[in-house]
DNA sequence: AAAACATTTCTATATTTATCGAAATGATAA
DNA sequence: TTATCATTTCGATAAATATAGAAATGTTTT
């Protein structure tokens, strides 16, 4: 039970799902992350862990950038049935279609200064 | 979007998770909730408005007793895809297992004194 | 090797939440 | 109507959680 009740919590809170939303678009890092969510990075990489630990998300180095993405392949039953009922989800929410419409204009190579 | 965190809220918590699955076999009312949970009956009554006004479980007078139930007729598209998962889902946890045994053998008329 | 910088970890704080016992409520039964 | 009793509400407390800023980490680039 505490694996489902991990899932559904880490699910419960308005800035990770907002991630999970944003991850579903496409991957990506703790920068692009915190630009749309305009909270601190360190509560960005705070609730990504909760996703992590969850299940619900992975990552991978990508240069110096920490690339996250969604867990659709795993073999957790709660994941996949969780997933694909949340890829049908709030999809008209007026936050979450401000957050994707401004992901698709986030590029991390202009979030960085060099 | 946050009607769907309260709904996963209100699914976060063990004990009312517990309650959903005993829901799933039958009605039942506040004294048979507490006997089969072991919390104080106050804390139930606490757990039971929040599902409620997530809009999971419904209730009904039953004489002296109230009566709550799944709210399967329920027109959020957030519940109906919540609840037939939740059907499928933990009904080998242990736990579970244990609450729905001890719920066949518990009646509210033994549990009250008259 | 040093500088730059994305990310994580640490520390502290404010809010939320689960819990209980007692009091209040409301309805049933005598 | 009075007593009974299931349920809810109230008040208080302890634990969990979201958050931010600063320090630490680790990797890339010069």
């Amino acid at each position: 039970m505490d694996e489902v009740l991990k899932i559904l919590k880490a699910l419960s809170d308005k800035n990770r799902m907002r991630i999970v939303k944003m991850l579903q678009q496409r991957s990506c890092c703790v920068c692009e992350l915190t630009s749309v969510l305009s909270i601190a990075n360190s509560t960005v990489s705070s609730h990504l862990s909760i996703l992590k630990e969850a299940g619900i998300i992975e990552d991978v180095k990508d240069g110096k950038w920490v690339d996250y993405y969604l867990n659709t392949r795993t073999n957790n039953a709660f994941i996949n049935g969780m997933l694909p009922l949340l890829a049908f989800w709030l999809n008209n929410d007026e936050q979450v279609k401000a957050d994707l419409q401004k992901l698709k204009t986030t590029n991390r190579l202009d979030l960085c200064k060099m």
